[in-house]
DNA sequence: CATGAAACTATTGTATACAATTTTTTGCCT
DNA sequence: AGGCAAAAAATTGTATACAATAGTTTCATG
């Protein structure tokens, strides 16, 4: 083994996916902003693990594109561009629409219930102002109805989506109406509940459109003509 | 350098996105079927490269779901199974029905001539009976598609669901009705160039039903039943 | 004092060495 | 001859060593 340095963890086996997922509820939880370096040395010591670990975690977090890899420059939590982040939403709104019209249909008591207990953790998270959790679980909501609509491909496309774009939301929040976020969950909940499928297709792609919206959004090619602008309107 | 050991390729600079894109290639085109051993000096010795980079590009596959790790064991061409194939062609008619309404919306004349190109491509390849260069050119038009349908996102989630569902017909097409598939897609883009939205999107779903329903997929939990009736059923 | 080039440091990219596990082979015993 | 056990070989998992590249500091010079 190699030698010790001090404060590292010892840790013992810790597995690539435990890296990978520590990593990734890092960046969910904004204990890691966006463009933060990720180096790879400093990494295998918190973890207590080589650089060999490390790299393929790192390399899993890139294809999911939650990282981002220049090279010969190191890993990087990834800055999503606006454009990214229409386009996540609109994938969203693809699919989510099939997945609530299909839990709808399909959804048991049981089911209902977990989601239910689940928005019981969102308020509280959001009542204790608990940032981090919040974040995840507001996300977590959204896959949990992936998961229970029955097919696992389409769940699993969605978990990345949600996950980019829980990063989007860290990037460009402006009001973060997060306990709105919570409040629509509600409202989807018991559209699903009354078994009202064209309800829940709708509240489901309104929130989504909502949370897009929230978003500060620079205007699309509008970087150039911002410059002049700020350049030649100047106040006083 | 490593010693030389006669027929390895010397080819130096194999990027990992090289090595990647010639086995998926060599997977499409079925070159190694699934089930296959991919043994990471075998596979280092062919693209003169060591077990790194070989490993790296081994993981990226796997998390595309076209090769499968098996821990200590090694690497396999994925074998998907038939609640899989089902999965992965609903996921596709979930996405690919917005996306070519989206395109025959908006299609330039360029990109009709670019389909309509790909499609005698196809054509040819059929005529050839080059199965290889059919299986991709089958998958790509889809792809092609998704790409100019304006969300890059949409579009690199497609590619996989893609890749994978032509894993599946190489392992369960029964009677492979390519020349019918390749009709289809020649319907559908007459029906872009009529900017037929309507019939764009039912000969898509179509198309895709097709394609699923020429699988030879076993039913779904019929293992026990068939081993049953297989032993009890003896024809002479 | 500012600027630029060169050396130096730090970090990533790749290969190899070693450890652990699995698979195969071999040989013994029934 | 068949089957089981142990040893040998091969393969994967992890760490480390070396090479290449980017970033930084330092020092000389205008």
């Amino acid at each position: 083994m190699q030698p010790r340095k001090g404060n590292a963890p010892r840790r013992r086996q810790t597995s690539t996916e435990t890296i990978v997922a520590r990593i990734t509820a890092a960046l969910i939880e904004q204990r890691l902003p966006p463009g933060a370096k990720l180096g790879e040395v400093a990494l295998g010591g918190i973890f207590g693990v080589s650089r060999t670990k490390i790299r393929q975690a790192l390399n899993r977090l890139a294809q999911d594109k939650l990282v981002t890899l220049l090279p010969a420059r190191g890993a990087f939590v990834t800055r999503p561009q606006p454009r990214d982040a229409r386009e996540l939403f609109d994938a969203r709104r693809v699919i989510e629409r099939v997945l609530i019209e299909r839990f709808t249909a399909s959804a048991t008591r049981g089911q209902i219930a977990t989601l239910r207990a689940h928005l019981v953790r969102e308020r509280a998270a959001i009542a204790a102002k608990d940032i981090a959790t919040r974040n995840r679980l507001l996300g977590e909501f959204h896959v949990m109805i992936a998961d229970m609509a029955g097919n696992a491909v389409i769940a699993e496309l969605l978990r990345e989506l949600v996950q980019r774009s829980t990063l989007v939301t860290l990037l460009y929040q402006s009001s973060h109406a997060a306990s709105c976020s919570s409040g629509e969950h509600d409202a989807l909940l018991n559209a699903v509940r009354r078994r009202d499928a064209i309800a829940a297709v709708r509240l489901m792609e309104q929130h989504l459109t909502h949370v897009e919206r929230d978003l500060a959004l620079p205007g699309a090619s509008a970087a150039p003509l911002d410059l002049r602008v700020a350049l030649t309107t100047a106040k006083v």
